[in-house]
DNA sequence: TTTTATGCAAACCATTTGCATCGGG
DNA sequence: CCCGATGCAAATGGTTTGCATAAAA
């Protein structure tokens, strides 16, 4: 969870952002924000748009995506790709400090942390001529069903 | 590129697991097994469906969806996720050998090989008593403008 | 006042499904 | 023969878009 210092620099920083890159500073866009920044994990428009119905005000689906689509760009928020159907989407913060195993069958998320990553990611984009930006890595498997 | 004694083991297991899953072995799934086995990075099913049409017959989205659906449950496929829109597949056997780099912006992608990896993941696995069946790591960055 | 954003509904498009027919076992 | 698989077309559902209206700047 965000404490009220980190939610008011994110939301300075996307007020920033939208100044900078020339788009318009809506209450929908800060409305759609501060609920993202409550999420704790994972979330999809959907579950977005249903926790929207019940807040003072309605917001459309097309301004939501449009805000996804704002804060994908502007690093906020990235994008998971592990279901097929629906995108996922997570705080890029929170998303930084975790790999992802995914416990198959029914796909439950385990979250990780591994120091020995970091190097190894360096390593490559210095091979690769990469300005980093951001990874992930994704683990599939089955639980051990011994002790 | 498989060569032919890969191809035929491929093909070979595909058969056995359609038998032991008690699914019949129509000319149609082995036909589309054999388009997988000639390509040589990441396809979509509208790559396979466009290549399938130059082929002797023709053969139905549906159809291509359902073989494409055994092939990922048999584990001969795996599914990328790397566009938002459509599915990226590729063959597992390749898959397992690299990760990804996807230079923004476009989404080019570089495949990439790192020994310090698999003991990482193996750490991971014990740790969280998974029995490990893949992974894929994903590094997204921006060329560097420099020499 | 200008121009971008919103909301609604319709459009899009990858994927799935229903159903009649085909054909593997 | 029987029942799963195919092909076609229609349905589905997440996401995008067109357009009239609202409201930031």
């Amino acid at each position: 969870m965000m404490n009220q210092k980190e939610k008011e620099a994110m939301t300075l920083g996307f007020s920033e952002w939208l100044q900078k890159t020339g788009h318009r500073k809506t209450p929908e866009r800060f409305a759609i924000l501060t609920l993202i920044m409550e999420e704790s994990g994972h979330f999809t428009p959907e579950t977005l748009y249903s926790k929207m119905k019940n807040r003072p005000y309605h917001i459309s689906r097309a301004t939501l995506y449009n805000t996804i689509r704002l804060l994908l760009e502007c690093g906020i928020i990235i994008r998971h790709q592990i279901h097929s159907q629906q995108n996922t989407y997570e705080r890029a913060t929170l998303a930084a400090n975790h790999g992802h195993i995914i416990n198959l069958p029914g796909e439950e998320i385990i979250e990780f942390n591994h120091p020995g990553l970091q190097p190894i990611i360096e390593e490559l984009c210095n091979l690769h001529s990469i300005q980093y930006s951001r990874h992930a890595l994704y683990i599939w498997g089955y639980p051990k069903k011994d002790v």
